[in-house]
DNA sequence: ATATCGATTATCT
DNA sequence: GATAATCGATATG
């Protein structure tokens, strides 16, 4: 069996996260993501990323948070059932891929901000707009693979993540195409940070990354 | 190395 | 009419 294929039927077979991990404090769900899979199937092939980066949105207490006027035609989904995709659109260019959190009626969510690629690694750099020089192996070139997914903007672009296809989808089921699995790799370390681009509640340590990873957005790797 | 800026649109005041 | 949970390009030390 070609690699490519036997690593796609490991990463298919990875067990979706529950309805139960979501059903937390976003403060307990963002760490405990991190080393988790986020995983798309697209025309037939698989892409795969495993998250590095996320932050906590806590919801109407939270200034920060989309939620924290109440609920508006937008922010719908992050009053909704746990574990179901809140995408929105953002500085007229991007998209930016939540989970909602929490029991119904409650409205906390992690953004999800930066994915090691994993598979479908051509495919990525193919949606993302980035050229291969000649025939190199993909794998060859860190700097094409760090900025294939290293930011909330680019990893919903890599995956094909706009919000009219999958806000409100669900993602504790390989059957929506859109899935958290857990493939029992061993947790990253994580170090806490304040959140990125937010104005109000600029201090709150909200942002969790895995410690040394070099697919965390920005300059630096914390 | 860091700093600043333009793109481009949904959402809310 | 202002702003935004960003990105990529360009400018400057």
């Amino acid at each position: 069996m070609p690699v490519g294929r036997q690593l796609d039927s490991q990463l298919a077979s990875a067990s979706a996260l529950p309805h139960s991990f979501f059903l937390r404090d976003p403060r307990q769900v963002a760490p405990g993501l991190l080393g988790k899979l986020l995983l798309r199937r697209s025309r037939g092939s698989l892409l795969a990323g495993r998250i590095v980066e996320a932050e906590a949105y806590l919801g109407t207490g939270d200034d920060a948070a989309h939620a924290a006027a109440g609920l508006t035609p937008r922010n719908r989904v992050l009053f909704g059932p746990p574990g179901h995709a809140y995408v929105y659109f953002i500085y007229g260019n991007h998209y930016c891929l939540n989970v909602s959190c929490l029991p119904e009626g409650e409205a906390g969510c992690v953004l999800i901000r930066a994915l090691e690629p994993v598979a479908g690694l051509r495919q990525m750099a193919r949606a993302r707009g980035l050229r291969l020089a000649g025939c190199t192996l993909l794998e060859a070139h860190p700097l094409l693979l760090r900025n294939l997914a290293s930011g909330p903007g680019r990893l919903c672009q890599a995956l094909g993540i706009t919000r009219e296809r999958d806000n409100g989808r669900d993602l504790t089921t390989s059957r929506s195409g859109l899935w958290l699995a857990d493939d029992n790799a061993v947790p990253p370390r994580v170090v806490v940070t304040p959140r990125i681009g937010i104005r109000s509640s600029a201090g709150e340590m909200l942002r969790y990354v895995a410690a040394g990873n070099p697919f965390v957005s920005g300059r630096r790797a914390a």
